[in-house]
DNA sequence: GTCCAGGCTTTCC
DNA sequence: GGAAAGCCTGGA
């Protein structure tokens, strides 16, 4: 790698480390679990540890953590061993990346637990950034289990598929404010619990074969199985098309009203095996310039 | 089999 | 009052 670790005072600090800006990776809408402090640096709850994330300069500061900690958890989760050098450069022959690269410089994609994406992105169906993670919140304060405070905030580990399988559907979507999404929610755990279908055999399929698996599960569909690809299953293929993707990839490249399966066949064509990276940097692009509402017919 | 309209909870702008 | 990291259902 290109950087040097220095651990000191429960703290781990990353020399000189390029491609890793908290703000790209944690406001580009593939986590809604970091909440933002105000010295802009961010905290979050992973795997049972809570740690605070912040950027000095030239350097990365990790807090409330350890060498231990770092080596096996917080390397795969930041996905450290990858060279996002070497995909930008690869995605910069095209002059829109290019130009996109250049906004989300230092994003890069989380390797997130697979049970707590599912259900996140079941939420985050014609929904909004700010309810999603509201609901993820009381979510976890109700079904998961107290794990630490820092800097006076409590947080709270996200509950398991055998808590969910149990849970009041009632509950969730009146007090949880999760809406009609509540059974499915409930049903997508109890299918996991039943062992209906295993997670655990998703990381060797390819991009299609999970996306099929994973459709399945009610309230889960093209593109919450990219996404829980992407951000779970290390499928860097997956191209996830939401509103915003779907603006700006007609606004560059196809004409309005495209169909979601010709984006996806062009955008697989395109991209390749980077097309997941390419639909994080677009994404974060897309709603920095608010595309699409001005190109709208 | 594919395609499309309409409905869905609630919050935020 | 419209839109929001869409999905499900029913009918053509």
């Amino acid at each position: 790698m290109n950087y040097k670790i220095i651990e000191k005072d429960n703290k781990i600090i990353l020399k000189d480390m390029k491609n890793f800006e908290p703000k790209h990776i944690f406001e580009c809408g593939q986590a809604f679990r970091w909440h933002v402090e105000e010295d802009g640096s961010y905290t979050a709850i992973h795997k049972g540890k809570v740690i605070n994330v912040k950027r000095e300069g030239r350097d990365v500061v990790f807090s409330n953590t350890n060498r231990s900690d770092f080596e096996n958890i917080w390397f795969n989760y930041f996905d450290l061993g990858r060279d996002y050098s070497k995909i930008k450069e690869e995605l910069s022959k095209d002059s829109v990346l290019k130009e996109a690269i250049k906004f989300g410089q230092g994003i890069r994609i989380l390797n997130q637990e697979p049970f707590e994406i599912i259900i996140s992105f079941i939420i985050s169906a014609n929904n909004q950034i700010p309810r999603i993670k509201k609901s993820i919140e009381l979510i976890s304060r109700s079904y998961g289990e107290y794990i630490d405070t820092y800097n006076g905030r409590k947080y709270f580990s996200f509950p398991t598929h055998d808590i969910l399988a149990d849970a009041d559907i009632e509950d969730l979507e009146k007090n949880h404010k999760v809406g009609y999404r509540a059974k499915y929610i409930v049903n997508t755990s109890k299918m996991i619990k039943q062992g209906k279908i295993d997670l655990d055999s998703i990381y060797s399929l390819s991009t299609a074969e999970g996306q099929e698996k994973l459709k399945k599960f009610p309230g889960v569909g093209p593109k919450v199985s990219s996404c829980i690809l992407l951000f779970a299953f290390n499928k860097d293929n997956a191209f996830p098309i939401d509103i915003w993707v779907k603006r700006i990839m007609e606004y560059f490249y196809l004409e309005e009203d495209t169909k979601l399966k010709d984006i996806s066949k062009f955008a697989n064509k395109k991209f390749g095996d980077l097309a997941g990276f390419a639909q994080q940097y677009l994404f974060y692009y897309a709603r920095e310039l608010g595309v699409g509402k001005k190109n709208k017919r």
